[in-house]
DNA sequence: GACCGTACCAAGCGCTTGCTTGTTTGGGCT
DNA sequence: AGCCCAAACAAGCAAGCGCTTGGTACGGTC
């Protein structure tokens, strides 16, 4: 039994994680979370110190892995073009690995961010969106990217257009997630229109 | 006081949108809406029946608004390029028309759709969603939309992109709504590779 | 000046919330 | 066999929830 509790621990992580993503943080209650594993409401608190902290453990190690991947797409020595393009992918791979988390940050920041403990989501956002930034402006200082538009603005379209792919995309045989990853390059950088 | 009792309905509403919008509408409660107002919170049950009807009032009329001004733009005899724009025009004009009802649509959906009195959002969604798909259709039977991306997967990039600029966006003198409508179109159309 | 209806207050009901407490269970170790 | 202790239960607390109720203040009408 004892041997199984990193098990118990996750299961309850991962139920949690899908109840929230689904009905919203403060709409979840810890007695929907205990039903999903199987056990009582009490019992939880054997294992998590309060509901808040399972939040922050979904959400830190969402953002941890997410900063982990942007760092290894900045390292690399590669053109403004190729590092938009691998961002996008980065981004995609996120959703896909973190799917629940991805989609309690989208819908609940605001929330979130109110609480004290989770004021470090400020810095978060902030974190990504230079990231984001910075490559669109070496775009444009190397003559590849317009310069007629506002790179604050084109990052968040993006950025919404992007991580909002969560609450639809299910990834098929036919439509992996490395041809989204392709039609949102695309998409952005070529336009939609035929040429 | 009697003759001004609309204006107070209008005040009730104004503040419970402003904060179903910051908070969410589940993490919102009637006290504080009330407090906002200056009144208790069981005096909000003499202007409305529950804080669903609250909920209620404000997305209907802003959906009802959404769909007029998409008829408006689809009864147009234009054609799919000018379709597209004139789409995301009325989409950000909804936008800055009903701000609160337009962030509360995007984070509290999944969350209302679950409630039995809300079930009409289903309805809702799919009908702007085959608005916007007959017009990147016409696009392509016309050769001027390219035909290798999904016109569905075509559309929740840009509906995501539009939308959620509720939640970043404030009109200024120098970039009024009209420059962020061109924009956007110039993006989802032209790319942001420089040419 | 008696009456009416609107708008609100004061109090609190029944219920649910996140969380705590004291106790029981049962496999693993000596 | 005897003990340990992680893991769960059973019960319930205080606080807060949406909402209801009975009463009051007061401008408008006849």
């Amino acid at each position: 039994m004892a041997r199984e509790s990193g098990d118990r621990r996750e299961r309850i992580l991962a139920s949690a994680a899908a109840l929230f993503a689904n009905k919203g943080v403060a709409a979840t209650t810890v007695r929907e979370i205990a039903d999903e594993v199987g056990i009582l409401s009490g019992s939880l608190y054997h294992h998590f110190e309060s509901k808040e902290a399972m939040v922050d453990e979904i959400v830190t190690s969402y953002l941890d892995d997410l900063r982990t991947r942007y760092k290894r797409v900045m390292a690399a020595d590669t053109d403004p073009r190729t590092r938009l393009h691998d961002l996008i992918v980065a981004s995609l791979e996120v959703v896909e690995a973190h799917p629940h988390a991805t989609e309690i940050y989208q819908n609940d920041v605001n929330y979130l961010i109110q609480i004290e403990r989770f004021g470090y989501l400020r810095n978060a956002g902030k974190e990504v969106q230079s990231t984001w930034l910075e490559v669109l402006e070496a775009g444009i200082a190397q003559g590849v990217v317009r310069e007629d538009l506002d790179p604050k603005i084109l990052y968040r379209l993006m950025r919404d257009a992007v991580w909002l792919s969560v609450r639809w995309f299910k990834p098929t045989a036919e439509y992996p997630i490395t041809r989204l990853a392709e039609d949102c390059t695309s998409l952005f950088l070529d336009g939609l229109s035929r040429r």
